[in-house]
RNA sequence: GCGGGGGUGGCAGAGCCUGGCCAAAUGCGACGGGCUUAGGACCCGCUUCCAUUAGUGGAUGCGAGAGUUCAAAUCUCUCCCCCCGCACCA
């Protein structure tokens, strides 16, 4: 079958006949949304997955009766389009390389230095990409997120944000750029790395006899009352400086202003070596201790303030260095200070010693042993240290650090610094190293407010989320939510309302956007000015009338009062598909942000979250370079087995897998189908019998599994009942002579209508075989007919294929054991009264009730051989199952299959009754497992 | 560390909520056989171990261990391991 020219056929059919393109009627409306696909790459197979079950749904409702809207838009906002335009500017080569990956022309990529030509690039070649996908996406109302008449919704969303309070302003830390000066993020640093910023506290060590500090820095202020001494480089310049938010004088070293002057305004009025601050002493702010000033061997004047505290018991590098020390006579009286224990070392050993014996470390060894150390030490006392400091007894590491913090910054001996948490230096893409800058009056939105999280949970709590397993996410996503930032100084988007200077950021500004769909393309020729909140108010949440609105906003009467219309008709009933990673970003602000904006009957239905696709069993990655450009995939294994594979391949949380071998396996499948369907009319014509009723059977039952699965999107179950089953019954029907074209030609007909939606164009191009002249996808999805599933006409059929094995070993041993090859197989049975007794006693679990009965009801059957039958079925009483089957109904099973058991063996076949059998073996015929006699 | 999801036969993957028909669906692979000039496709068989010359019986078994139960892959507890996320980044 040549997919391609298929596929052709019915794009081509599909566009002319529009079928997808949804307008407001009479039906009841569903409506659903696939996340954006970003608009700064082409798509390769893994796109199709989240993308691809939203279509599937949209197909299936469709065929369930919905008039279904399944819109697309793109996303273009943020830095990652400005990012790649830098790229190509610069001319990258990863990044060409990349883009030749996808063979995208030279001239193309010339071009790419203007972040708009990028996003307008890349939405063609996506749409496009989804077209020959056969998405029945409603393509008029597409948008791309930086349109001018989207801000305007947008800005209008903030209005409202802001109306309800949970737009605030504060302190926030983010990775900087001092080249640059900019905010840099992941797509801003060499190698994609995520800038981590660490909350470190910076305490204050009084130097005796003067009026300034030293200030150090350190992860670990609980061990302060194990402070021995303080630690300078003694190569290094101090600077003494004066800085904001905290009172008095600190030497830090001058190294550290360049950075830390991100998060403090630092004015230098002296200054001090590192030889000239040995010697002198502190207090240690808690205790009193007095503290000498000593020379550290691994102080860096680079990190933090170049000062470190020294903790022996604790550290490693502290106790490495104060050992040093001591060798060379310069810390005599020095000794560590234990202040926690983890319970895993023996009695007055010191900690860091251990540690630094369980990573083979001594003072003297080099820094990455000692940096072993440590991590181990970390480790172990974070997770199961308790303090034994004074004040501090009893408390975990994590408790008492905060306990101390808190201290500490109340009273003023302490500030909070960020840093850097990644291992090495960041460096932006410019080449210049990432500091940590504290941005004053950065706005968030209060994602923590108490109230706003009610109402969120709320929602939540009402809506369906596919998998349901996946909902234990969204619960936690919900609770951990709290601020976050909503603005950028750079990026495409929309200018925030209140300070113009700034751009939303990207998450923020695509949290309600769905609703955008509904009016996208009536005002789309609309001049965006006119598009005032007073138009989204009354459009999305009902406010005013239409009349007043279009007077004020000049907008024509008709648009705004359609516009209104058409949100009200799509806004209900709706879907939102997504991948996992988005559950505790952009899915939890859209629960939030439909909770606080909309009404509640507007508020999210459903959420669909789907795994993503892995290629021969790896993520697919770029610098893996296995990513397979879709439309390469198309054009190698066509449209429809590559749905098949993606979408349907797995259930929907976890991953699908993609290889050559899964999508011949669904093509070989497919193709016999095709067959079939092609051979459909050549079959014979008649009265039905047993296989007919069977295949019919399976097809009722199949409609019932398939719509449940359907109902929940269990994907895979679906297209396995679809797929995979129904080709076993369509060879098992014809291999026992089944031939009725009729029959055939109703079951595949049905089920070409289920697969639909994950398979469109193999899906009409069946139906039209088997003589149909409308779009399968306009056909109503089919219903099963109850009456039509049989259990006696199935387990009839499992009995036969059950006793045509046992028959065949038989046999088989037979000719092992030189007795000749079979000639005869008599099929005995069991009699009526074995029956009546399997029926007692499975439910009584009774041997003497069931001889009774059997006694009053077969006079003639000795008692004897009735108690021994009964007591080998009580042996099995855990098996014991009344089969659907009755004594008449078991003989004809095998009466109606005995031509089919004598072809497919070669032998003769009777069928008797054990009590009209005179064969040896017919007393040990029992229901389900009839006695079987191998004549020679 | 915190939060979420997992650990099933050579592999992938169902079953687990609602315990028993589960030596465990299905697909792939391996192996044996048929068909074929041959390969592919297709068809049949087989794929934990032991025993078995009539279709069978038994043991072990679903990350490890313990428990509940007449009965556990399935329920409870403890432990180990893997994946993903931890924010202002799309």
């Amino acid at each position: 079958m040549e997919y391609k020219e298929i596929e052709d056929r019915w794009q081509r059919e599909w566009d002319e006949a529009r079928l997808f393109e949804s307008n407001v009627d009479s039906r009841p409306s569903y409506f659903v949304t696939a996340a954006f696909p970003y608009a700064n790459a082409p798509q390769h197979i893994g796109h199709l997955r989240t993308f691809g079950t939203a279509d599937v749904l949209a197909r299936y409702k469709r065929m369930r009766g919905f008039n279904v809207l399944f819109p697309m838009g793109f996303h273009a906002t943020g830095t990652p389009v400005l990012a790649f335009a830098k790229r190509i500017k610069s001319r990258d080569e990863d990044l060409v390389k990349e883009l030749k990956l996808f063979s995208i022309p030279d001239e193309e990529i010339a071009k790419m230095t203007d972040p708009t030509y990028i996003a307008n690039y890349f939405v063609k070649e996506i749409e496009r990409g989804m077209h020959l996908a056969g998405f029945s996406i409603d393509w008029r109302r597409k948008f791309v997120s930086i349109d001018p008449f989207f801000s305007k919704m947008i800005e209008w969303q903030f209005g409202k944000l802001n109306d309800k309070g949970f737009l605030i302003r504060g302190k926030h830390a983010v990775g900087w750029c001092p080249n640059e000066n900019n905010a840099v993020g992941m797509h801003d640093t060499k190698h994609d790395v995520e800038p981590e910023i660490e909350k470190e506290v910076a305490i204050r060590f009084r130097i005796k006899g003067e009026d300034s500090y030293l200030l150090c820095v350190t992860l670990r202020p609980e061990t302060i009352h194990g402070v021995t001494n303080l630690f300078v480089n003694e190569n290094a310049k101090y600077a003494l400086c004066s800085m904001e938010g905290a009172k008095g004088k600190y030497y830090i070293a001058k190294e550290s202003i360049p950075s830390l002057k991100y998060q403090f305004s630092i004015v230098a009025s002296g200054e001090a070596s590192g030889s000239e601050l040995i010697g002198k002493s502190c207090a240690n702010p808690i205790t009193g201790a007095e503290l000498p000033v000593l020379p550290g061997f691994f102080v860096n004047e680079g990190i933090g303030t170049g000062v470190v505290m020294s903790v022996p018991a604790h550290a490693p590098f502290d106790y490495a260095a104060v050992e040093r020390l001591k060798a060379e006579g310069k810390a005599d009286n020095i000794e560590p200070i234990i202040v926690l224990e983890t319970g895993e070392l023996e009695e007055g050993e010191i900690p860091a010693l251990a540690y630094m014996r369980k990573a083979g470390a001594e003072p003297g060894s080099d820094e990455k042993l000692l940096e072993i150390a440590t991590k181990l030490q970390y480790k172990a006392e974070s997770h199961k240290g308790r303090m034994i400091a004074d004040g501090l007894k009893g408390l975990t590491e994590p408790e008492a650090r905060e306990k101390i913090k808190g201290m500490l910054l109340g009273s003023g001996d302490a500030l909070e610094v960020y840093a850097l948490a990644n291992e090495g230096n960041v460096m932006c893409r410019c080449g210049t190293g990432v500091v940590v800058k504290v941005v004053d009056n950065q706005w968030f939105l209060n994602y923590g407010d108490a109230k706003w999280k009610e109402t969120a949970k709320d929602a939540l709590g009402n809506m369906n989320i596919l998998p349901e397993k996946s909902r234990n996410a969204f619960e936690s996503a919900l609770e951990w939510i709290n601020l976050r930032a909503v603005v950028r100084a750079q990026g495409l988007g929309t200018k925030f309302p209140f300070e113009k200077q700034y751009i939303i950021e990207s998450l923020s500004d695509s949290t309600v956007y769905m609703a955008f769909y509904t009016i996208s393309h009536i005002i789309r020729e609309v001049d965006p000015e006119r598009l005032t909140p007073a138009f989204f108010s009354f459009v999305f949440l009902g406010e005013g009338n239409a009349g007043d609105v279009a007077k004020e906003t000049g907008i024509d009467f008709d648009k705004v009062r359609k516009s209104r219309e058409s949100f009200e008709y799509w806004y209900n009933e709706t879907s939102r598909h997504s991948g996992p990673d988005l559950i505790f970003n952009h899915l939890t602000m859209y629960i939030f942000n439909h909770a606080a904006i909309f009404e509640r009957k507007r508020w999210p239905k459903q959420i669909v979250v789907n795994g993503s696709v892995l290629c021969e069993g790896e993520k697919m990655s770029k610098s893996l370079g296995n990513i397979i450009p879709l439309a390469d995939a198309f054009a190698k294994y066509g449209v429809d087995p590559l749905r098949f594979v993606v979408i349907a391949g797995a259930e929907l949380f976890s991953d699908s897998e993609f290889n050559d071998e899964a999508v011949n396996g669904v093509r070989e499948r497919f193709e016999y189908l095709h067959n079939a369907s092609r051979n459909a009319d050549g079959l014979g014509m008649g009265e039905l019998n047993r296989m007919d009723y069977w295949l019919y059977s399976k097809l009722n039952r199949k409609i019932d599994g398939i719509t449940a699965s359907m109902e929940k999107l269990e994907l895979r179950d679906a297209s396995t009942q679809l797929l995979y089953n129904t080709v076993l019954e369509l060879k098992r029907y014809f291999a026992k002579g089944g031939n009725n074209s009729m029959v055939v030609k109703d079951y595949l007909s049905k089920v070409i209508l289920m697969m639909q939606p994950i398979a469109p164009h193999v899906s009409e191009e069946l139906w039209h075989m088997l003589g149909n002249n409308s779009f399968a996808s306009a056909e109503s999805w089919p219903s099963a007919d109850k009456e039509m599933i049989s259990e006696v006409i199935e387990e009839g059929e499992e009995l036969v294929e059950r006793a045509v094995l046992d028959a065949k070993q038989v046999m088989e041993l037979m000719g092992r054991k030189g007795r000749g090859s079979a000639r005869e197989i008599r099929i005995i049975t069991a009699g009526a009264w074995k029956h009546d007794a399997l029926g007692i006693i499975s439910e009584t679990k009774d041997i003497g009730k069931t001889v009774a009965g059997i006694r009053d009801k077969y006079p003639s059957i000795s008692s004897d051989i009735v108690s021994k039958y009964a007591a080998v079925l009580m042996r099995k009483t855990n098996e014991l199952r009344k089969g659907a089957l009755g004594y008449e109904e078991e003989y004809e099973a095998f009466l109606d299959s005995s031509e089919y058991i004598a072809k497919l063996l070669g032998v003769k076949v009777r069928i008797e009754k054990e009590e009209d059998s005179d064969s040896q073996r017919a007393s040990r015929a029992s229901p389900m497992k009839p006695s079987i006699d191998v004549l020679s």
